[in-house]
DNA sequence: ACGGATTCTCAACATGAGTTGACGTCTCCT
DNA sequence: AGGAGACGTCAACTCATGTTGAGAATCCGT
């Protein structure tokens, strides 16, 4: 495998990763400061906008437990994420599903269909995707390549 | 201070706890300049005896990435041992959720229906409770509370 | 195209994480 | 008993972590 700069993941790539999975709507990403002012908001440690800059471009690694703590917390991912490779990958698999689930009405939907036919799946999916059409949304869900390099 | 050892679950605790179970030789725990010493000597980062001293004392708690990876590795546990275990948990039920829905078509329905806007969920949501009373599924499904704090 | 507001980026600075060195205590050996 | 060595404990210090503030870049309404 050609990978140049990192056959590990480095902790700048991962906090990069999350940033582009998980955001809050449609198009954007959490802003530095967005995400800085809301773990402070709750209780978390006095964290600055530029820190976490700083993590996400690998310029400062080796942060303490409770500020690795407060961004797994607002992520939505267990602070294991930033250690171990294996549960990185478990998690990463399921990230897109998962900020999809933090919305409560999509969330709503999920339960619901459970249970169903597949014969109604199948017409519940063929009308999400005319629903989407209407909508102007992308036709083949794909929201980015895994992200190699930096 | 009531507990003695095991019950709390503070950073202190823990590797207190880990020292106390995890002994080299029959009898003696490992000393803090042996623990020292032997994460330096396998290519770890440069920790002092004292430093470990005042992690399992309690007089520092709030250590960096690097250290929380040695000292893990270095008792043989995952690094997320010394974190929360209340977070972990309840992150890992949300996970648990995800791979019950993961291998069914309901995953494609979550991902699809995210970014539609509300008034096309309520649609979507109405036309699900339709096919739900059809299949003579029960028509109250309450999941819990929906854990807004994250 | 032109302000104005927002976000990103950078360099200088402050704070706390982590180290160093010394002292007190306990144990073991002679 | 006495001394040497090992370990635990503490206070003072160092330097990397994390912050502050200000300057580029970008986005958005007019």
């Amino acid at each position: 495998m050609p990978e140049g700069d990192g056959g590990e993941r480095t902790l700048a790539a991962k906090l990069n990763h999350l940033f582009r999975t998980v955001h809050p709507r449609a198009g954007g990403e959490y802003s530095f400061e967005e995400v800085a002012e809301t773990i402070r908001s709750r209780g978390g440690p006095t964290i600055s906008a530029t820190y976490v800059w700083q993590l996400r471009k690998g310029i400062r690694d080796n942060p303490t437990k409770r500020h690795l703590e407060a961004l797994a917390a607002f992520f939505g991912v267990p602070p294991a994420y930033f250690f171990d490779d294996e549960i990185t990958e478990r998690i990463d698999a399921e990230l897109a599903l998962l900020s999809a689930l933090r919305d409560t009405p999509i969330r709503q939907i999920a339960l619901r269909a459970s249970g169903l036919s597949t014969k109604s799946l199948e017409t519940i999916t063929g009308m999400i995707e005319r629903v989407r059409e209407l909508e102007g949304l992308p036709d083949s869900d794909d929201s980015g390549p895994p992200a190699s390099a930096h």
